[in-house]
DNA sequence: ACTAAATCGTTCGGTACCGAATAGTAGTGT
DNA sequence: ACACTACTATTCGGTACCGAACGATTTAGT
């Protein structure tokens, strides 16, 4: 979403201004649109952020790294339920996790009683890479929320988990 | 990030117990990575929203909207700018543009004084189909953020906006 | 037992995305 | 004039991403 939005607040009520002026008549929820706007402009700089000062040292995309980590903490388990807490679809992680067979950071294991269904678990080297990147990615998250005292960092998280729940239980439907 | 920082405050502690445990000794900052996690999983989750219930039907993905919104606020400008507005990067916006170019919503202009720049204009068609769709996505912005207070929207604009900026500045050395 | 429905992972088409490399153009200094 | 530098947009290689279509397998229904 537009930078105005990022920037300081004189900017966004510039924006916002400008917003009502061409969008006159149209009775927009200029709080509504700064919030989901902000998601998206905050998650992008974020990623790519990560993904330049971290995980490109391990030649690691955000998404096959958020895979090794899920498969680290809760475990080995099967696609389906990998793909859902991974956050992606499981068209997505079949694409992925080639990249992450290629790379000798996990493996596919056929599982005897249901031929459909496989288990992905991680390598040796799978979990030694988690290991080493954690910490480094936590050290930069620090970094980036360094503006924000304890208290702002868990409303945050809370705000973002409200608007989570809502927006997952409209895609239920 | 793992779906169990996104679900209830139960999930999210068990959460942070199992990280806690499999990532010992490695002194991890809860805290920041609560708070950057769910920005990533909600925006994941809020874009796949978007472009499912309202872009979709326009045959539109996320960034090509972004783009023609710049273009309908701010109103015509060259690529470089563009791009830094949409929060794309350069070669992103060129192919961007061939889509939005293909679907008769935004061309290309050159500029005489300069050859090497490009001034992007948005067509008739393209400031139809954004004032059509941006009421459209902003009710459903409203529906997402509809757990919140006016004061908490306000309030997670501001948090995400500073840790934007923190990171902004962070990515300029 | 046998068909129908549900479930699983993969493949595919189309788009997006970055960063690096490139080609073209303009400005600068000499 | 000429090289050198700086800047622009585009192209390219590699990866990701979704949703739909698919093929294989299991389960349910009769």
């Amino acid at each position: 979403m537009p930078r105005a939005f990022s920037a300081g607040d004189e900017e966004l009520i510039e924006a916002e201004r400008l917003i009502r002026d061409r969008m006159s008549g149209r009775d927009l929820d200029l709080l509504s649109l700064a919030a989901v706007s902000n998601v998206f402009r905050t998650a992008t700089v974020l990623r790519n952020h990560m993904e330049r000062d971290v995980l490109r040292r391990h030649q690691l995309s955000w998404s096959a790294f958020v895979v090794l980590f899920v498969l680290r903490i809760w475990g080995s388990q099967e696609s389906r339920s990998l793909a859902t807490e991974a956050g992606i679809s499981g068209g997505t992680l079949s694409g992925v996790l080639d990249t992450l067979e290629r790379k000798g950071l996990a493996e596919r294991r056929a599982i005897p009683e249901d031929r459909r269904r496989v288990e992905v678990v991680l390598t040796a080297t799978g979990t030694k890479v988690v290991d080493e990147v954690m910490p480094a990615l936590n050290r930069e998250e620090a970094l980036v929320t360094g503006g924000l005292t304890d208290d702002e960092m868990a409303t945050l998280a809370r705000l973002l988990r409200k608007v989570l729940r809502t927006t997952e239980d409209l895609d239920e439907r």
